[in-house]
DNA sequence: ATATGAATGATGTATGACAAATTACTTGAA
DNA sequence: TTCAAGTAATTTGTCATACATCATTCATAT
């Protein structure tokens, strides 16, 4: 019967307490998306509080992304968006970083993406078509010199393909892997020499499977690239890497 | 050249220019998890501004994560873990709640679980493997009415899959969904009636395959326990949610 | 009617004071 | 000497007030 002296000490502060007042009452709909808040005034004159007190509440709310602040005018409730979940997923991949992060993104990729292309072609849409073939055209003209924009344009392939599964789950997934990805290139030799032209023919036959609507070619298709992806970068990759 | 005219007026506000450096060093390792600020005053002093503006760029940090703050004793760069980011998305999650979530999480089970079982086969460890086998004990003599318990329990086994795939991006990837799935029961008519023999067939199957170490059979136990799981989860979906 | 500019109201920052919690130290007794 | 209780110092939490900065509204002049 220890559990009568528990959990007394956890007394939140003040403006944690404002802060789960507001943010319950934003879960519950209480507030609706877009609507503003009242001012910090009245706020403070219902709460019975000091400004300063609720003002660290909506700090806080603010950085999750359940509130925008716009100084001279008011704050609104917003739109918890897309982003504001990859964010933290981004930064814990960060401070998480470390030498393996390589071929354990490899590894993800190559077993994941290829079922990523085959929903993709089965769920896409027109739109999803039409950035598909602009990147492609972009990353054609693309100067070979600028191996940044062409590192850039292919990871944008690659994110419009999951994008392309018209599943949210799946995009929040991959992103934050292939937004590590640029960070990547500082442990990895520069662009392969002589990959281009692969990756070009890669991009067009993925794209016309996706047009098809072909699930089976587009996996195998985005299978054997990521195989032929796995063997380069094992070769290429730096030593301290290996 | 309308360009001379643009972007001037995004000005960030002084708190948030001391968050994104102190967030910056945290990211650089400049300031090591674990270690502790400098009191609010001392930096005050070395960044030249008020207690005001340094205490709300402190809250937004804590609100994210990055910090955690003892009233009395002081601030600590902290560890970000899985859990904030999980948190995050669950919000998201809360906030964009509709009819397909559950599908779209059917879905990405369906496309990722099977190489994920197939990898954790080729990787497992011995340890996985105790794990696995203990889960599976518990779920047999689990009371068949204790719903809560046998559906956290075939949660557990799916992770400990997972996690036996010793690749912690997929862990991380998948997490969140297996948390998510709780929440969803709400949703979804209680246990299906006679379900649990075929839960346990499979566990054991599949535990069987990973112990061989087989992984395409792995494969194809898991692609076809979740297509089952598909089929059975539209017929019993709820009205409101069909 | 439009554009300029002043007035108003909102959030952002600064300062000083005190409250509350933790930590460090001192002191006293065994 | 050792340990414990109590006290002091330190640190974060809250409050109050004043002013700065930005956005909106409204009046006025062209």
């Amino acid at each position: 019967m220890d559990d009568i002296f528990q959990n007394i000490g956890n007394k939140l502060t003040l403006s944690q307490r404002i802060e789960r007042t507001l943010e319950n009452a934003i879960r519950e709909k209480k507030l609706t998306v877009g609507s503003k808040l009242p001012t910090e005034r009245e706020m403070c004159e219902s709460f019975g509080v000091s400004r300063t007190a609720l003002r660290e509440a909506l700090r806080r709310l603010s950085a999750r992304g359940l509130v925008t602040i716009q100084k001279g005018s008011g704050m609104y409730v917003s739109e918890i968006n897309i982003e504001d979940a990859i964010d933290t997923l981004n930064l814990y991949y960060d401070l998480k970083f470390d030498k393996n992060l390589l071929s354990q993104i490899i590894e993800v990729r190559y077993i994941f993406e290829p079922e990523i292309a085959k929903l993709a072609a089965m769920n896409r849409t027109k739109k999803d078509l039409d950035i598909l073939s602009r990147n492609l055209v972009e990353f054609e003209k693309c100067n070979p010199d600028n191996t940044q924009l062409e590192a850039d344009l292919d990871n944008n392939f690659h994110l419009a393909i999951t994008k392309a599964t018209l599943n949210p789950i799946v995009q929040i997934t991959m992103e934050p892997i292939f937004l590590l990805l640029p960070r990547m290139r500082n442990y990895i030799y520069g662009n392969i020499e002589g990959e281009k032209p692969h990756t070009i023919k890669f991009h067009k036959d993925l794209l016309e499977a996706v047009r098809k609507q072909d699930g089976e070619r587009a996996y195998s298709i985005m299978k054997e690239h990521l195989e032929r992806t796995r063997e380069i970068y094992s070769k290429h990759m730096k030593p301290e890497f290996s």
